[in-house]
DNA sequence: CTGAAAGCGCTTACAG
DNA sequence: CTGAAAGCGCTTACAG
């Protein structure tokens, strides 16, 4: 396998300087007079050389890499982020070296292998891990930063949507809009994206008057969004409004009414979270909660960067409120 | 920043053994005494010790690591796909480093990065290369497969869906229900896949005695197949079957003749290419070309293990069938 | 089974 | 501005 790679030493040798001197060139800021840099890169480009990253890794005791962990990669709301993610990341000359975690558990398995690979960050995204493996990581000397999702108490710094501002967001619409008979569709139960929203949204019906709603099950796909809005609209006290605690479940919850022929939002009001692309279309015209992504990518990247240069600064946790986009799934 | 990092060196002080030996403990099939890898171990957990991924991929010379180039990351049709490649890396022992490309431009301003981390192969995903990098690549002794698209003469294998195959069984299927006004919906006109799939549609449209069908260009998302629908479908001689290039478009010529009242399939025949999750969906129930992402995704982790092996080997294109997905966005 | 030593391909003081 | 040398954290012949 492994062809002969050409190190600085073979461009060294070709161009007759040291290999210090190689270095030098491909390292911008250093000192090299025009005619050396000359012959060095002629050499170079004649041989085919680039600078090793891994070498340079090793002895600058940082690799340019960050590890993003994401599960639920499928879930529509994640791609874009990713997409932004990289995207930035990139122009900042970093790289995204990308760990699958498995949907449901905790990462506490991969993290090990992600610190194996000395990256210089780690951003988790729609995953969780243990108190202590955070812990470990600090430790290590890694920072961490939770995307969309906190742990309290942790070494872990965190950006999330105000979730519980949005819950109450949706609250207030439905309330304002006269509707009685309410039912949320919660996300996968240990999620803090799922406590938060539902804490919020249940918040304000109870400060509004109405202090019982009906609440099924679901795990953010469309699928289980579906699934439950056939269990709520085939009851006799069918919801006359049903929040989903994301977009995509309540796109399932859209479907289940087309196929049953529930009129929306005459007899149903929908309202969904997290403000993806599909949500526009003219299938759903979905009523939502958007986040703020951009910002939140923002902040999460200027929170790696400072916790690059200062891994042992206190975790903060940085909070950022969403905005109400009434399309037309939803009475008003 | 950096805090201390604790070595090999550290773990073999404290366990009183050599460097060489604390590695041999973490080298899988390695000879070490039990007594001798108990005392290690214990040192290194104790220290938090885990081995340099970095420095072993110095000195082994490989870092297994592959790279994967990707644009359109929001395209629904790839979560799915980097998932899959993703979750079988992770488990191969492999890693993922993601580069996201510029979509519609070609990645050869990217390659040298990679190149640069020296990934062990290259996975080129909805992004097109020219002939001199992947030869350039080759050169470096670094393994490129293209996924999903293929460039015929160079030094790069390729795995496809076949293209032109899927396109001749929609125009079957049209012809069959008795369409006679047929149009297209282009993707972005220089990918191979476009070209394909028009290429087989077009063929057996005339073979079957269809001289002429319309044409709209788009750029596959939602929202270009949404306004070719509209330009489509405003004309005196609207046609009564809709090709387009992939299922987000197709999801927005369904979107268009939903909002114009014009009904599916008893007015219009609608289909698409790639078998996206959301087809499904109540609202859209679209009949599809199935892109077989599973073997396509097995081909191209064979393929991307005997180029490891054996860089050098001749260049293959392998091409897997699709399969027709009737639902009901099309008569038949 | 274990240790001493060389070497992977770089960067960066240290001299000149 | 340039070169010789040390060192980043490993693996792996080579001896014993």
């Amino acid at each position: 396998m492994a062809v002969k790679r050409v190190s600085s030493v073979d461009v060294a040798r070709v161009a007759k300087v040291s290999q210090s001197t190689v270095s030098r060139v491909f390292t911008p800021g250093m000192p090299v007079s025009d005619e050396t840099r000359a012959k060095v890169l002629a050499a170079a480009r004649k041989l085919g050389y680039s600078p090793d990253a891994i070498a340079r890794s090793l002895i600058m005791r940082h690799t340019n890499i960050i590890g993003i962990v994401m599960a639920d990669i499928t879930n529509p709301f994640y791609p874009n982020v990713l997409d932004q993610f990289t995207h930035r990341l990139q122009a900042s000359g970093k790289q995204t070296l990308l760990f699958n975690a498995t949907t449901g558990r905790d990462v506490d398995d991969t993290l090990p292998l992600v610190l194996q690979y000395r990256v210089d960050a780690i951003i988790i995204t729609s995953a969780t891990l243990s108190t202590a493996m955070a812990d470990e990581c600090a430790r290590h000397g890694t920072p961490v930063i939770l995307f969309n999702r906190y742990i309290p108490g942790s070494k872990a710094s965190a950006v999330c949507c105000d979730n519980v501002a949005g819950g109450r967001m949706v609250a207030d619409l439905l309330v304002n809009a006269g509707h009685k008979r309410i039912a949320y569709v919660a996300g996968r139960a240990n999620t803090s994206t799922n406590v938060d929203r539902e804490k919020g949204f249940g918040a304000r019906l109870r400060e509004c008057g109405i202090a019982e709603w009906l609440c099924e099950q679901g795990e953010y796909t469309h699928e289980s969004g579906y699934a439950a809005a056939r269990r709520l609209l085939a009851r006799a006290d069918r919801p006359e409004a049903i929040f989903a605690a994301n977009d995509i479940m309540a796109m399932g919850v859209l479907d289940a009414a087309r196929e049953l022929g529930v009129r929306v939002p005459e007899q149903l009001s929908v309202i969904g979270f997290d403000g993806i692309p599909a949500g526009e279309w003219q299938a759903y015209s979905l009523t939502t909660i958007r986040q703020p992504v951009e910002e939140m990518i923002d902040a999460t990247l200027e929170l790696v960067e400072q916790r690059i240069e200062k891994p042992d600064a206190k975790p903060i946790i940085k909070m950022i409120a969403g905005s109400l986009v009434q399309r037309n799934s939803a009475r008003v």
